[in-house]
This record gives C-alpha cells, sequence and structure tokens, in this order.
RNA sequence: GCUCCGGUGGUGUAGCCCGGUCAAGCAUGGCGGCCUUUCGAGCCGUCGAUCGCGGGUUCAAAUCCCGCCCGGAGCACCA
C-alpha cells in the first residue's frame, strides 16, 4: 500500500487508517435526526463504516438526538436514517440513542464535580462570556466541589429554570480560542413545554453536544472519529474531559464539506423547500439527499465510489453530477435493459411492407441471458405506422434511408413537420449501413404504453414507450435506447408509467445548456406537436393492461432496493 | 478581529512528509474517430494546469523555508 507508484485508477480502496489495529477498530456514525442523509453526511457514514469492516470491527450508529428544542429530532426521521444507511450498504452493528442515555451523562458529570473538574455557573450568560473574554473567571468556580454537587442535585430536582444555571467543565482560562475556556456540559431545557420526541418531559437537564460525546465516544470503545472539520474545536475541548478522567481520546479525522454542484444539500433549505411546496418532497430530484439520488437510479455504491476518489482531505470539495453520474452510468451500463421510448414522437408512414414483420430485439447487447422483446407488426393495407422522434424526423431528406432499428430499413419519400413518408427497403442492417442510413429508434401504436419522466429539475415529460417496458419491475434501471438512463418509478394516476430520469452521456448541471434542441420544445407537459390527434386517440397499450399488473407489483414490493 | 485548516487543468483527485525519473498521472468534461444486429453505452485518440502570488535555499522545487493573497471552518446554555 505504500511506495510512490502513480495513481492510475479512481481509488477503489481506502488509505490504511492510522493507529488502527485489526479487529480493534470501533467507530461511530452519529447523526441528529432532524433531516435525512444527503451525500455531505454519507461521506461520514461511509468511512466510518468501511473502516470498520476493513479492520473487522465495530461500527455504531448512534443518534445524537440531545437537543429538545432548537434541533428537535422527529421520530419518523431515526428509521427514515437507518433506513438510509442500510441503502448505502452501512448496517450498524449497534444502535443507540442519546436521549436514552442520560443517566449515563449524569454519573459521570457527578464524578467529575467531585473531582472538581466541573462546577455549576450561576452567572447570567452574558455576565460569564464577558468575564470568560477576558479570561476571568465567574466567581462560582472556585467554590467547593460539595457546593457544586449540592447545585447539581438542585438542578436535576428543577429548582433552577431555563438558562438559570448551567455546569461547565474546567479547562483554561487562558486558551487562546475563548469558545474552549471552561465550556459547557449540560444546560436546563423546560421539557414540559419542549417535550423530547423519545423521552418526552421525563429529564429537564440535557447534555450538550461535546458532554454527551465524549461520554459516548469513551464508553463505547470508539476508537476513530470521522466527522466534518467545523467539529475540530469541540475535539479540543473533549480532550480536557478526557486528560480529567485519565481516558485516551480516540484518533479524530475532519474532512471538509462534500457538495454538489447545483444539488441542494442544506438541511434548513431542503427542510424550509418542503415546508414551502418548491419541493416535492426528501427525494425531489433537485435534491442531493440519498433518497432523491436512489429515486434517481444513483446506485449506493456510485456514492461510495464518490467517497472514496475525493478522499478524506480537510478542504472543502465541490464535485459536478457529471463525476457522480459518469460513475453511476459504468454500474448501471452493463445491468440495464433497454427499451425503445419516444418522447417528441411525429408519425412515420411507411408503404409498401409486404406483409407482417417480426421485431425482434436484446434487452441487452453485450448481455443475451437478459432476454429479448419482440413484437409482431401488421400493416394495414401495406402501410405500416410508427412513432419516432422529431429530432431525428427533422434531420431525414427526401431519398435518404432510414434503419428502424430491429425491424426494417425504408427510403423517405416526403418529409413535413408533422412527419415522414417512406417506402418500405428490402433488407437488414448491413444495407442500412452502406446505404449510411440513420439509425433510429421507434414506437408502434398499437403496443406501446404511455410514459412520464421526471427530469432532473423536476419537471416532467410525457411520451410514448415500446409495451414491453410494462413487464420491468419498479426500481429498474433501464437505458432508453439513443436517449438516457432512467429508473422506473411508479405508476402515475392517468395510467402512465412514471420514469425518473437519471443521466446520460456527457449531462451537466445544469442540463438545459447542452439538451438537444428538441427537448427544449417539451418541457412540462410532453408536447407533441406533430401529432397531438394521433396521441390522444392512442390506446394505452394493445396488451391486457401492463400497467394495471405493474401498479400491482409496485405495491408489494415496497422499498426499492436494488442488488 | 481571533483560532485552526486548505489553495495542482472547468470540476474532483494523484504527487508534497522521503527535492531530480513531474513543463505533472487519473477521472470527469470538450473535440475527433472506431464499433461484432442495431445504443447518446463501450473502445481509441486528442484538447486542457509552468502546480495561488512573490522571494529564498539548492546543480535541481509542485515538493523545503519566509512573506503575502485568496478560500473554508470555528469563536452558542446547536449538532
Amino acid at each position: 500500500m505504500e511506495g510512490r507508484e502513480r495513481a492510475e485508477e479512481p481509488r477503489r480502496a481506502l488509505p490504511p487508517l492510522p493507529g488502527a489495529e485489526p479487529g480493534r477498530v470501533v467507530t461511530r456514525f452519529a447523526p441528529n435526526p432532524d433531516s435525512v442523509l444527503h451525500v455531505g453526511s454519507a461521506r461520514a457514514a461511509v468511512l466510518s463504516h468501511d473502516y470498520a469492516r476493513a479492520y473487522g470491527g465495530k461500527f455504531i450508529l448512534r443518534f445524537d438526538d440531545t437537543d429538545p428544542r432548537i434541533k428537535k429530532s422527529r421520530l419518523d426521521l431515526y428509521d427514515a436514517v437507518l433506513e438510509d444507511l442500510r441503502w448505502l450498504g452501512c448496517e450498524p452493528d449497534e444502535v443507540h440513542r442519546q436521549s436514552e442515555r442520560l443517566e449515563i451523562y449524569y454519573r459521570y458529570a457527578e464524578a467529575l464535580i467531585m473531582m472538581g473538574g466541573a462546577y455549576v455557573d450561576t452567572c447570567p450568560p452574558e455576565e460569564f462570556r464577558r468575564l470568560v473574554r477576558s479570561s476571568r473567571p465567574c466567581p462560582d468556580r472556585d467554590l467547593p466541589p460539595e457546593v457544586h454537587l449540592e447545585r447539581w442535585r438542585r438542578m436535576l430536582n428543577g429548582e433552577y429554570g431555563e438558562g438559570e444555571a448551567v455546569l461547565r467543565v474546567k479547562t483554561d482560562l487562558s486558551h487562546p480560542n475563548p469558545a474552549v475556556r471552561d465550556w459547557p456540559a449540560f444546560r436546563i431545557v423546560d421539557t414540559g413545554r419542549h417535550p423530547h420526541p423519545v423521552v418526552g418531559s421525563r429529564y429537564r437537564v440535557w447534555p450538550l453536544y461535546n458532554w454527551a460525546s465524549a461520554v459516548d465516544d469513551h464508553e463505547m470503545g470508539v476508537t476513530h472519529i470521522f466527522r466534518g472539520q467545523e467539529h475540530s474545536t469541540n475535539a479540543e475541548k473533549q480532550r480536557y474531559v478526557y486528560a480529567r478522567f485519565g481516558w485516551t481520546y480516540p484518533v479524530a479525522i475532519h474532512y471538509g464539506r462534500l457538495m454538489i454542484e447545483g444539488g441542494v444539500l442544506s438541511k434548513s433549505e431542503v427542510e424550509r423547500g418542503i415546508r414551502e411546496g418548491r419541493y416535492t418532497g426528501y427525494d425531489d430530484p433537485r435534491l442531493a439527499t440519498l433518497r432523491a439520488l436512489r429515486r434517481r437510479g444513483v446506485l449506493p455504491d456510485a456514492i461510495r465510489q464518490l467517497i472514496y476518489s475525493v478522499g478524506i482531505k480537510p478542504s472543502d470539495a465541490t464535485v459536478s453530477w457529471g463525476v457522480l453520474l459518469a460513475i453511476n452510468r459504468k454500474l448501471i451500463d452493463p445491468i440495464a435493459p433497454r427499451y425503445f421510448a419516444v418522447l417528441d414522437p411525429v408519425e412515420v408512414r411507411i408503404s409498401g411492407v409486404p406483409g407482417e414483420l417480426r421485431a425482434e430485439m436484446p434487452k441487452h447487447p453485450q448481455n443475451p441471458g437478459m432476454g429479448r422483446r419482440s413484437y409482431s407488426l401488421a400493416p394495414e393495407g401495406g402501410e405500416l405506422r410508427l412513432l419516432i422522434e422529431r429530432s431525428d424526423a427533422a434531420s431525414a431528406r427526401p431519398g435518404s434511408v432510414i434503419r428502424m432499428m430491429g425491424l426494417l430499413n425504408a427510403r423517405v419519400t416526403a418529409a413535413s413537420p408533422a412527419g415522414l413518408e417512406a417506402e418500405f427497403l428490402p433488407g437488414g442492417v448491413e444495407e442500412a449501413r452502406s446505404a449510411r442510413a440513420a439509425f433510429v429508434h421507434w414506437v408502434h401504436p398499437q403496443h406501446s404504453i404511455r410514459i412520464l419522466v421526471v427530469m432532473d429539475d423536476a419537471s416532467r415529460r410525457a411520451g410514448l414507450a415500446e409495451s414491453a417496458l410494462s413487464h420491468e419491475r419498479p426500481g429498474t434501471i433501464v437505458q432508453l435506447e439513443r436517449e438516457f438512463f432512467a429508473r422506473l418509478d411508479s405508476v402515475d394516476p392517468d395510467g402512465s408509467l412514471v420514469l425518473y430520469y437519471t443521466s446520460q452521456r456527457g449531462s451537466r448541471w445544469p442540463r438545459s445548456m447542452t439538451a438537444p434542441q428538441s427537448w427544449r420544445s417539451a418541457t412540462s407537459h410532453g408536447s407533441n406537436g406533430g401529432a397531438p390527434r394521433y396521441l390522444s386517440s392512442l390506446k394505452a397499450s394493445s396488451e391486457p393492461s401492463p400497467a394495471t399488473s405493474f401498479a400491482r407489483r409496485s405495491a408489494s414490493a415496497g422499498p426499492t432496493m436494488l442488488p
């Protein structure tokens, strides 16, 4: 692992962990369940989990839910976080909630008070701040431990109101960083008015982050801590507690923020946006939450590889969607079955079709084991009507040859904004090649279903896809050939199959900068300028309501878990 | 303001500790080409950084030293 060989591949493995002994590594992921996980939080989770596994150690999930008031936890989010974590492949060995461990924090507090290492401060906050800024003690500081023990009991008994007393850890009043000087360990919360979602109003004295964290990391035998660099002064604060008790502080590794360019990530912005209805939920495709990425068809391993490649340095990193999606494409390409879909359809009328034609295409060109999709298409009066993409039709010229992939070749005889007329040409792929034909995908009206694609900017595009698509399970990531990857999601109330856009090659943010011109016309309601009557009279499918069977499977399948 | 931390192509990252083989590797992106029944997938090629700026040490600096500039984080009875 050492040596100075050049990296020729993106990092696929973790660098060695400082101070790690095989079998003795304990890590923890400590979120506050006040929102769902996003790519940034995934960084701590993945590193903590993967290092624990790499060294045969233990990975603990600990909910840091000790603020019943400002960063209030929500009961439903404890489960949501665990679900996100499992999806990421980070199954915890133990799960704890700090709100259920208050007695433990109290015990250590008492011990420290008796050692003279902590005191109950009854100075008004402003007064304390004024004193400590000039390195002077609050008068309470030098009272004997017995007095503070007594005050501590009174705190617990509810004899002080909110803000009237706080337990502080004695550190160093001349520490260069005022925040480190005698930092607070416990404060009083009126849980009658602000009940905690787990323990209600059972406790009034609540530990602050540094106390609960310090005690738990020791109690749980944590050896390595991964967290954002905003916690680096906290490590410094906690070292005072460890020194007093004679404990060894874990190896703390701080890293910078990980953001996705243009992806909304801030907890408060996510919460506010959802509340105000600007986002459809935690899984709105514009968000960089894990749930949004999952719904879009981003695999957990893509996120993991991204985190590995960004590494563990303390500076912030803003990666583009392109990088994440490119990693993801490499993973989904081998497993995504191929289907035809036309989002902005125009009609092609092909005359001279000799008889019934059979289209048969592999679901995956490199993986025959995935099966095939096939359709028998009967011409009416020698004429076959197909739908193709408007942009494809626009580049066809009378006289040119067009290849309906997997089906037939035809020579274009007339082209207009309403569509194409063409005449059947015998021959297959070879003939099409030598005629320099344009290879295009198509949909037959009688063998199609309606689809609705939720794009990465949350707009919706309606279209048609070949009917076999309806036999795929929800959660499957497919490639709509020559267009993009998308994840099968659900069935819309109007019967359309709903897909979430995953990505296409070269996609950047904002995508509209690079989108083909044909996309501009179709934004939210699925334009169909060329064949409106045709589309509206279209039957959803010739097959026995595939949408319904899809819906049934969809309902029983539960949350989508990809292999 | 104070305390930490960081600055390599558009973006992310490797190298910096142990100076030369680094006018700098990889990925993404742009461009061009190829492709076995069919794909905006894949493959190949190519474009793009004198390594924040200035000075110093040295035969030699992205790598060591000093100064400056820029950016981030922290400075809560939040986590």
